[in-house]
DNA sequence: CCTCGATATCGGACATTTCCTATATAGGGT
DNA sequence: ACCCTATATAGGAAATGTCCGATATCGAGG
């Protein structure tokens, strides 16, 4: 029972919701799934909401949800530009996680 | 939107449970975590719902549905001997789940 | 065939997740 | 100051998840 098993499940929790994990598939190569952004760089800076909202279909007020479950599990990270939020992966977090989820799993790494 | 995203969703839903995680890496190294068995190999054919049972701290019926959840995402194959039945994780599906997230999360693959 | 022991299923209590509509907030421009 | 636009929050409905006690099943052995 490793000390981080909760938090490694929680981070895995937020992936494991279709919507969530599309979503941070396009953030992960937003010029192959957005077209540019003229207050803010899709990769410097992130993906506004309003573009997220539109390509998922869902409520806005949902997307705001999902993205705020993404980024308390430390997956991405959100940054204020005039009106709009924009989000951006945290890679150094996802692959960290990613590690830690493949220790957990390997015998060898107990 | 790829057409596995939920799939992997699924499998990631299954591990995203604490108790879930802890259990899975007891079967990873079973001889690490529990002792011999008589009538089945920890190894070769898995650990037994009752070992599991004691050493989770749960209720039985309780196991038995974790078990199922993480059977039905394929992440552990269940096999009868007598009375017991034993536990084993899918390494095969396991490693191609965690490839198949980091695809779904890797702009290169897409 | 009848019981015993290991696991599965049932039914239900309680919490959490997912999604919406309606409303609040916050910043820029007129 | 006022409005307009983008995002956040509130509140709630419906579905799902987590866990238990009680009970059913299933195989082995007397």
């Amino acid at each position: 029972m490793p000390d981080d098993t909760e938090s490694i499940a929680a981070a895995l929790r937020s992936l494991s919701n279709p919507k969530r994990l599309t979503i941070l598939g396009w953030l992960m190569d937003p010029r192959a799934h957005f077209p540019p952004q003229v207050d803010g760089d899709l990769v410097e800076d992130g993906v506004c909401v309003g573009f997220i909202t539109q390509k998922i279909g869902l409520s806005q007020p949902t997307v705001t949800e999902h993205m705020q479950v993404l980024a308390e599990a430390g997956l991405v990270t959100s940054k204020r530009i005039k009106n709009w939020v924009f989000y951006k992966p945290d890679r150094v977090r996802m692959t960290a996680t990613l590690a830690a989820l493949g220790a957990a799993l390997d015998p060898a790494c107990e």
